[in-house]
DNA sequence: TTTTGAGTTGTTCGA
DNA sequence: GTCGAACAACTCAAA
């Protein structure tokens, strides 16, 4: 055994297929098994409420793996930079290891760490657990970033292939410090329980993602392609939380599911469709990377210029709490809220709801989903709701306005969806669960608001602004 | 350099 | 009920 090496555990809270940590064990080195946690140096995007109930969900979850393997998880809190050079210098250790993160500020975090590690002569050595490309990896045929989709995924499909996972270790010759905090004295839960409903929802860590992986692999992906639709059914994989923290890599899902592939080729095309969804998320870090001021900044300037309708809390808050009065909003702002999370072609209704019918400026969506998902990631989220505003990358043209009524109808046609969310209108027959406005005697008993506004007006309203933002420029 | 083909996820209207 | 066209040009990426 030679020397002491760190792996500094961050969004990579996993044991399998971990490159970073593989690397570490490789070496021969005793290991230290860190978490710094830090949420300062992630500003302006520190984690929210509902992801730091799955982080601590996650680290819980991580600490119990290491322990079966002989290691500890050691937690500390503070500067990153200070806590590594100190554990450096206790443990004389001649590496840190770790997988890379995409997010602007945390790029220039690492990047410094990395150089005064380099400077105190420890070897600092980044991986990519995360991606499956990386956001450099792919460029035009003039050397620069893609902006439309279509191509991006061209190229980089054709650069994949599947590999096997690396396993993860049965046996961590681990090294321990003093000074680890108590994973509760982070303070990572709530203090508001209106996380009572997410146990019954999530199971958060490496385990709970692989359990998902194998139902989806089994069962769901062969009919991805329609029931990704339909918020009504169990059709997705739900792994976007654990994609975010790193508990599964998208190159297991992209080895698992190539392997049912081979197994079921009548599944291929599916198979596909979702690897094709790996690929959409791989292309928002892309964008980030490449136009870190997406954020904060729409990706098309003349949206600068884009006549919102000011901020209305009142409209925002009802937005926010599911009391809009229009059924298919209401129902995921509330599924949101309850579970944490929210199907996504119901993410694109309220998205354009807010943005179009309600002319809010697309940040104050994106704020609150960031507070509120336990998947918020900053490349998604923010390349989402860029592109239901219309101000994005590949965006929607700005005449594509979602409207909730042929919405609910096309991909909630029975109206279980809103039933389920929205139990004030559990006794309202499938022919107006989408607009119970229309009888308005019928609404009075509900108990169920009016909507905020009139969809048809709103609607007009909405491409007026675009028409007249194009006129100015 | 210029040209060309193409572009996640929709809605409305009129035939 | 179903179908196709209009909605708007514009920018991207590659030949």
């Amino acid at each position: 055994m030679t020397g002491t090496a760190i792996h500094w555990f961050r969004r990579d809270l996993r044991l399998e297929d971990n490159p970073a940590f593989a690397a570490a064990l490789e070496s021969g080195a005793r290991l230290l098994c860190v978490y710094i946690h830090a949420p300062h140096e992630e500003a302006p995007w520190p984690p929210g409420a509902a992801s730091r109930w799955w982080l601590h969900h996650s680290l819980a979850a991580l600490q119990n793996v290491l322990a079966k393997r002989g290691a500890r998880l050691h937690i500390f809190r503070g500067e990153s930079r200070n806590v590594l050079e100190s554990l450096v210098r206790q443990t004389g250790a001649a590496a840190v290891y770790w997988n890379r993160l995409y997010e602007p500020a945390v790029i220039q975090r690492d990047a410094a760490i990395k150089q005064s590690l380099r400077s105190l002569g420890t070897a600092a050595q980044s991986f990519n657990a995360g991606l499956l490309t990386e956001p450099w990896a792919i460029e035009t045929g003039d050397g620069g970033p893609y902006r439309v989709f279509t191509p991006y995924w061209r190229k980089a499909r054709s650069l994949l292939q599947p590999h096997p996972p690396i396993s993860a270790p049965k046996r961590i010759d681990s090294v321990e410090v003093d000074g680890s905090q108590d994973l509760e004295a982070l303070g990572l839960l709530p203090r508001i329980r209106w996380d009572a409903e997410f146990p019954a929802h999530w199971q958060p860590g490496e385990r709970g993602a692989q359990a998902l992986l194998r139902r989806f692999g089994a069962r769901a992906v062969s009919t991805y392609p329609d029931e990704r639709n339909r918020p009504d059914r169990d059709g997705t994989s739900r792994l976007s939380p654990h994609l975010h923290f790193g508990e599964i890599g998208p190159r297991q899902i992209f080895w698992a599911l190539s392997q049912v592939a081979r197994d079921a080729p009548a599944s291929s095309s599916a198979v596909e469709a979702y690897v094709r969804e790996l690929g959409w998320r791989d292309f928002s870090h892309h964008l980030l990377y490449h136009f870190p001021k997406t954020p904060v900044e729409s990706l098309n300037p003349q949206f600068n210029t884009f006549p919102w309708a000011g901020e209305d809390r009142h409209a925002v808050g009802r937005w926010q709490h599911g009391t809009t009065g229009v059924p298919i909003v209401d129902a995921g702002m509330r599924q949101l809220w309850k579970s944490g999370w929210m199907h996504n072609r119901v993410r694109m209704i309220v998205a354009s709801f807010l943005t179009k019918n309600l002319r809010q400026h697309w940040l104050h969506g994106a704020r609150w989903f960031w507070d509120t998902l336990v998947d918020a990631d900053l490349a998604n989220n923010t390349q989402g709701w860029q592109w239901t505003a219309g101000c994005g990358a590949d965006a929607a043209p700005y005449f594509r306005v979602f409207n909730p009524v042929t919405q609910g109808e096309r991909f909630d046609p029975d109206g279980d969806y809103v039933r389920r969310w929205v139990p004030e209108l559990k006794r309202v027959p499938a022919p107006l669960i989408h607009q119970p406005w229309i009888d308005p005697e019928l609404l009075g008993r509900t108990g169920y608001p009016a909507p905020v506004v009139d969809l048809r007006a709103s609607r007009e309203a909405a491409l007026a602004a675009y028409r007249q933002m194009r006129g100015e420029s």
